[in-house]
DNA sequence: ATGAAAGCGCTAACAG
DNA sequence: CTGTTAGCGCTTTCAT
């Protein structure tokens, strides 16, 4: 590989020359040099060693992103986006999953960092606080991805999921329902699992419906226990109508359970899905959802993080909300009555 | 940050010590010494600045991947593999893609080289031959995925594309069925999709069957042409009784294309997909499909990869197949008869 | 067994 | 306008 000296030699001037072109310093250069140099430059083919440069500059122009799990379409879709906004910006992005475990997350951080990435963004997990109070403390630049981090002070790009489940549980009531079950997660700290019950318990009682406990079933995260969930609520006496999940795997749940409880979608029971895909409007039936502005969520987190690294004046920490939308398919319709 | 001359400072010994440590070359060294600096490490919590590391061994322990489309659950997958055997590895991963843009596929290369990468993994688009032949003159390290370049020798992971459409075929045939559909993108010297027509014919011709090439549907890729296409072939007044599809997109866009046709799956046309996630048994109906061992791919295109790089003797060129599995669903029953 | 010194490829004062 | 020089943080001979 050429080397900057390679070129200076060829060109017959200085390293310090090659390196001004480089950086396009062209201000004082008189002409003759400067093209002596791309030329140079063109016919060694040469490419600087941005490890060098790196190391020299102090920053690396790469940015690592942490996701629990880049196999999720929703979390590739954010991570295409981020990509695409980092190369656009002329960043790389350095990829790690934490797969939910917090030792992984931390490990990776770490790692990130000492591979000098210039800065972070992650979903976390949420117990690796400490570190980030830290990395906040030493000014050392991350931003946060779909979740709140507590009550800490940091950027964020999350979308409003509170918001997201009150547009559709209050589609369903101005379908008619009256009994509406929702399945989730344990809440675990998690915003948006929060939100999302929050959401839906405001809908209801914006509309003066009572919250009823037993419609809301937190089902086990590492098997298929939506499926069950959505089968006990259906065999209750007084089963609800309609039926809201709040991710993109109970959609999945949800469905089987309803076929399996004997019923059809949406003559016996409506469903409300959360998060939307390519496939979402070709499943049986096609699937009302709650769609979030995933990739957008990757633009924007990455366009927050370089505009940070790259403003001198520092910037108070700074929480962007995106909208989520509903979109009405075919898997909700008026209630029947329930004898 | 620290660096290694304040743990050698801390420790009160020469860098080159510290160094040693950094790098497991305990062998002729003091006890003492040893757990001196392991202290001042631990106190300062202090970690390698990876670039002069690089900068120094000329070796990054980061390999850059080229992946058509990160949101495609299929390439999603393999990046998962991929990562996680490369962390395992105590690589780093760069992800870019290229959208399919020959022009961007090779910017991304020639990004990635000048971060200076160990090495890269490419899904190629095929059309930057002679550079990767200029790579292998160069002994610059790479891995194809799952396409072939042509007759080029280089290391590569694929999947046997043959045996699956052939093992998908055959399983219709086993069925009854003896006239056959199949819809596929314009082979554009694509490795897949040639060999997935060509198991098609193969399993065709094997069972004495005749190749109709009024039932071999090129699809436009930018559109939903594959509905369309679908309901070309249901409407031939000797039309197949199944119909093969040969990727992802068309999974979906047949089965659109089947119900617009107001035919039903697998009543009245028998569907067989290709490639397999989460959400395809939740499809209308269950689609039957071809799985693909993405995650795998992934995992052993690195562990390829990080072979070359780490193997002393010059190895070569490997060629990895794995092998694909038919998945059998409700989208496919015996035919029925056709007036 | 340990340290001194050179240098990886580049940038950025500082001179001139 | 252009070149000289001193590092960035680390590894690695080469001495001792």
């Amino acid at each position: 590989m050429a080397t900057i000296d390679d070129v200076a030699q060829r060109a017959g001037v200085s390293k310090s020359s090659v390196s001004r072109v480089l950086n396009g310093n062209f201000e004082y250069m008189s002409e003759e040099m400067k093209n002596k140099i791309l030329a140079a430059i063109a016919e060694m083919n040469y490419s600087p060693n941005s490890l060098a440069q790196s190391l020299k500059k102090k920053k690396t122009k790469v940015i690592g992103i942490i996701l629990s799990d880049i196999s999720n379409p929703f979390w590739a879709e954010i991570l295409k986006g981020a990509q695409e906004e980092a190369n656009r910006c002329g960043y790389g992005i350095m990829v790690s999953s934490s797969n939910e475990d917090p030792e992984l997350e931390r490990d990776n951080i770490l790692m990130l960092k000492s591979r000098q990435v210039d800065g972070v963004i992650i979903n976390t997990i949420g117990n690796t606080n400490e570190l980030f109070e830290e990395f906040i403390a030493k000014k050392y630049p991350f931003v946060l991805l779909d979740r709140l981090a507590g009550d800490m002070k940091a950027d964020t790009v999350v979308v409003n999921n509170v918001n997201g489940a009150k547009q559709a549980i209050q589609y369903l009531i101005d379908q008619g329902h009256r009994r509406i079950g929702i399945l989730l997660y344990p809440t675990n700290n998690k915003s948006p699992r929060i939100e999302r019950l929050e959401g839906y318990k405001q809908a209801l009682s914006m509309n003066g419906l009572p919250i009823d406990e037993s419609l809301i079933k937190i089902c086990d995260q590492n098997n298929g226990s939506g499926i069950q969930a959505t089968q006990e609520l259906l065999s209750m006496s007084d089963r609800p109508t309609a039926i809201f999940t709040t991710n993109a795997r109970l959609n999945l749940e949800v469905l089987s359970g309803a076929k399996k409880a004997g019923l059809r979608v949406p003559t016996d029971v409506s469903i409300f899905g959360y998060d939307d895909f390519p496939w979402i409007p070709l499943l049986d039936p096609p699937l009302s959802t709650v769609a979030q502005p995933a990739y957008e969520m990757g633009v924007k987190a990455v366009a927050l993080l370089i505009h940070r690294l790259e403003s001198k004046k520092k910037m108070k920490p700074q929480i962007i909300q995106l909208e989520p939308k509903i979109i009405i398919r075919a898997s909700c319709s008026s209630p029947v009555k329930i004898e």
